[in-house]
RNA sequence: GCGGAUUUGGCGAAGUGGUUAACGCACCGGAUUGUGGCUCCGGCACGCGUGGGUUCGAUUCCCACAAUCCGCCCCA
């Protein structure tokens, strides 16, 4: 036997046929939801000027920092491969003048595919990964907000997620947010040597970041720190106020972390995360959705001042929970006919019969393995075949094959020409015969 | 970037410094020259992650590397 030399890169995973059907089921169930609220598919590139990330996600995101997977093309491109979705839809909806007025707006689109990050795979986490996300653009509004949170929850809740927690947040706007970090940063600064070294480093850097360190004792001297919700202006205020109100006029439960922050640096106003104490991750609370408002990015990415707001969602991580949730997923590989030919003279016609089937839209297979009566009807078994259709040489000369049950064992003899043109009137005859 | 564990056939899993690497499952074939189950019989690793080293001899000992899994950081 040769021995394969070759193995899948690093973080990445095949996603083989017996796991596809769970693909097909969440991104056919986030077509369909995402098509109710008038979202369009949208897609761009799987990699782009190193520019365009490193510019959006701010320059000292732990993303563009050590995450981006990049490097120079022949033409001396620097090229990136997209961590994340928004910042080329952005650009395309830039490039493409998305924000012209022959466009309705706001402008809803949605995307599905694989992201990199160049980092150390583990449990839900892999350098080629896959996320489903959407972004508004054009509405400043916060039912826009609300909207985008309503079409994330359900999603979940129609994906079978069980235990779904959603957080929100606000960082307000430019001004409220500047205020609020100076203030964070005078009450920091005189505890800057009991800070653990990475918080050390983010007040420097990204001062909000401290607030979600993992570190104890960052968080404990971090517990009377200001709040980003009493240095908001009239107008962020309101907004978050709306925001929640109209949350709690669709039912929709959430809690409010103050000390929620994001890795991406143009966020602004609401952000919000969806999160489960899922056992597939050992009962942890767990991020599987996460988005936020993004005024200012479009305009950041050389566009006109325009509002936006998206989320991603993580499908690898989905899926670990709809496993661990024990998600029923709709399989649609069920076999109806299989055709049993014996004797090589039979090749063609058993050829013709599955052909013939096909074409009137029935799922139908037959051996190509050259094997015996026995072994085709085993095989038959193993697919799990509703019927099988025996063709020998007599069948052949009277153009009658056999039609078995294979539940039942029952066998009939049906004339070729009805099997060919109207299986379904067979199918019926049979039923009606048990 | 740091730390821990693991790596024997398609899958699971024993095992030993020395002629043919258990066993189970799965798969293939036969008993039944045209019919699914069971049973019985037979087949199925030029090879024990990769590369070096020690040795008369290595899957078993040593070293390096890789990959996988898990944790930290961070995140979806």
């Amino acid at each position: 036997m040769l021995v394969s030399s070759y193995q899948k890169p690093k973080g990445t995973a095949d996603i083989l046929p017996g796991e596809t059907a769970k693909w097909h089921f969440v991104e056919e169930t986030a077509r369909q939801i995402f098509h109710d609220y008038r979202f369009q598919e949208i897609r761009t590139p799987l990699f782009e000027d190193y520019h365009v990330f490193s510019r959006s996600s701010g320059d000292t995101s732990d993303i563009v920092t050590k995450e981006m997977y990049d490097f120079h093309d022949k033409g001396d491109r620097h090229i990136a491969l997209r961590p994340e979705g928004t910042a080329g839809v952005v650009r395309a909806y830039v490039e493409n003048k998305l924000y012209g007025p022959e466009y309705v707006k706001p402008e809803k689109v949605y995307y599905m595919g694989p992201m990199y990050r160049y980092e150390r795979p583990q449990s839900g986490r892999q350098r080629e990964f896959h996320q489903i996300g959407v972004e508004a653009f054009g509405a400043e509004s916060p039912a826009q907000d609300v909207e985008v949170i309503a079409m994330a929850m359900q999603l979940l809740n129609t994906l079978g997620v069980k235990n779904l927690k959603l957080v929100i947040n606000t960082l307000g706007d430019k001004e409220s947010r500047q205020a609020y970090q100076q203030a964070l940063v005078e009450f920091l600064r005189p505890h800057f040597d009991e800070l653990s070294a990475d918080s050390q480093t983010r007040l420097e850097k990204n001062p909000l970041r401290v607030l979600d360190s993992k570190d104890e004792h960052d968080q404990e001297i971090v517990t009377d720190a200001p709040s980003i919700l009493d240095y908001l202006d009239e107008k962020s205020q309101q907004h978050f106020d709306t925001v929640q109100s109209l949350l709690k006029d669709l039912n929709i439960d959430f809690v409010i972390d103050p000390d929620m922050v994001r890795g991406l640096d143009y966020y602004n106003h609401t952000i919000f995360e969806i999160m489960t104490d899922s056992k597939a991750f050992g009962g942890k609370m767990t991020t599987i959705l996460a988005g936020g408002r993004y005024n200012g990015l479009v305009e950041q990415l050389g566009g006109p001042d325009t509002p936006g707001i998206g989320f991603g969602m993580g499908v690898e991580r989905l899926m670990l929970v709809m496993d661990a949730e024990d998600v029923k997923v709709p399989v649609d590989d069920d076999l109806e006919v299989y055709v049993v030919g014996i004797g090589a003279e039979t090749n063609a016609t058993t050829l013709e019969m599955v052909q013939a089937l096909r074409k009137e839209g029935v799922s139908a297979d037959r051996d190509y393995l050259d094997r015996k009566a026995k072994g085709q009807f085993k095989t038959a078994n193993r697919l799990n075949a509703e019927y099988v259709i025996t063709i020998g040489q007599d069948e052949m000369t009277n153009r009658v094959a056999n039609v078995k049950i294979m539940a039942t064992g029952k066998q009939v003899q049906v004339p070729f020409e009805q099997i060919a043109q109207h299986f379904e009137q067979v199918q019926q005859q049979l039923k009606e015969a048990e």
